[in-house]
DNA sequence: ATGACCACATCTTGTGGA
């Protein structure tokens, strides 16, 4: 099963090349982040009618989430679990059964957290505490589960350009570093630095400044995965070439493959 | 040239993104 993550920052500014884009790499599930649409304005249709199946936690104008999938979505949680007073269209997980097997797939897209200090900043940490909980919770399951998304979080000096022109920001600080640890080390495998060495891969390039003709990049996408998950992990890549796309997304997917 | 983006709201400018 081939499964995908994508900040697509507005999927309805975004639909042709994310349309595009499934046309040609055919993912099993695509989990989407940054749609900046209620359900009723998510083109669902459009999906169905390339054969997926749709989930959407939607939000006006910012946020958003979604999951495309070949396969039925059941057992859907909208909402990451650990604080009702929160709004923000952050997270959606479901279950797809590809071959008789379980796999959990979770859409997230972590606060940024900016400006440090500041209650936006304190957001993001409590945000990650509740992740990292809800986390410990799917991994008792004892399932294939891949957490996807846009983290905002930037895990070493090695997926950043210049790591000093990042110092103090809320994707480089020691404290969201600290929490990313904290949730990987529950168990939890980064399928791309499983498959790739290699530095300096990215998976967003600002619009300002050329960053994407200067591959002054970052990489801030990532995909997860629980031990019965990482043992079946085939290939992971990221999806640069999307980026120089006419009207593109300052995000790429990154995807992996796991076999039944 | 030391700058340069993009999307959204009900808008001609401010906010948010990373």
């Amino acid at each position: 099963m081939k499964i995908a993550s994508w900040n697509v920052n507005s999927i309805k500014a975004r639909l042709p090349n994310v349309i595009e884009w499934l046309n040609a790499a055919a993912p099993d599930v695509l989990c989407m982040q940054e749609i900046k649409t209620v359900d009723e304005g998510f083109p669902a249709d459009a999906f169905e009618d390339l054969g997926y199946n749709v989930a959407v936690h939607g939000q006006k104008t910012y946020n958003g989430v979604a999951i495309l999938s070949k396969y039925p979505l059941d057992d859907i949680t909208s909402g990451l679990p650990g604080d009702d007073e929160d709004e923000q269209a952050r997270y959606l997980e479901a279950v797809v059964m590809p071959d008789g097997a379980p796999v959990r797939v979770a859409s997230i897209y972590l606060p940024n957290g900016n400006p440090v200090p500041g209650p936006k900043y304190d957001y993001k940490l409590a945000w990650m505490a509740r992740l990292i909980a809800h986390a410990k919770t799917l991994l008792a399951y004892e399932d294939s589960l891949v957490l996807a998304g846009d983290y905002n979080v930037i895990p070493t000096p090695e997926d950043v350009h210049d790591p000093k022109a990042w110092e103090g920001d809320a994707l480089f600080r020691p404290e969201t570093h600290a929490h990313y640890r904290t949730l990987v080390n529950l168990g939890f495998t980064d399928a791309f630095r499983a498959r790739v060495t290699q530095p300096h891969r990215y998976t967003f390039w600002d619009y300002q400044r050329g960053a994407w003709q200067k591959d002054h990049g970052i990489r801030i996408d990532h995909l997860l995965l629980s031990p019965q998950a990482a043992d079946r992990l085939g290939d992971c890549e990221i999806d640069s070439q999307v980026r120089a796309k006419p009207k593109p997304s300052d995000h790429v997917p990154i995807w992996c493959e796991i076999a039944s």
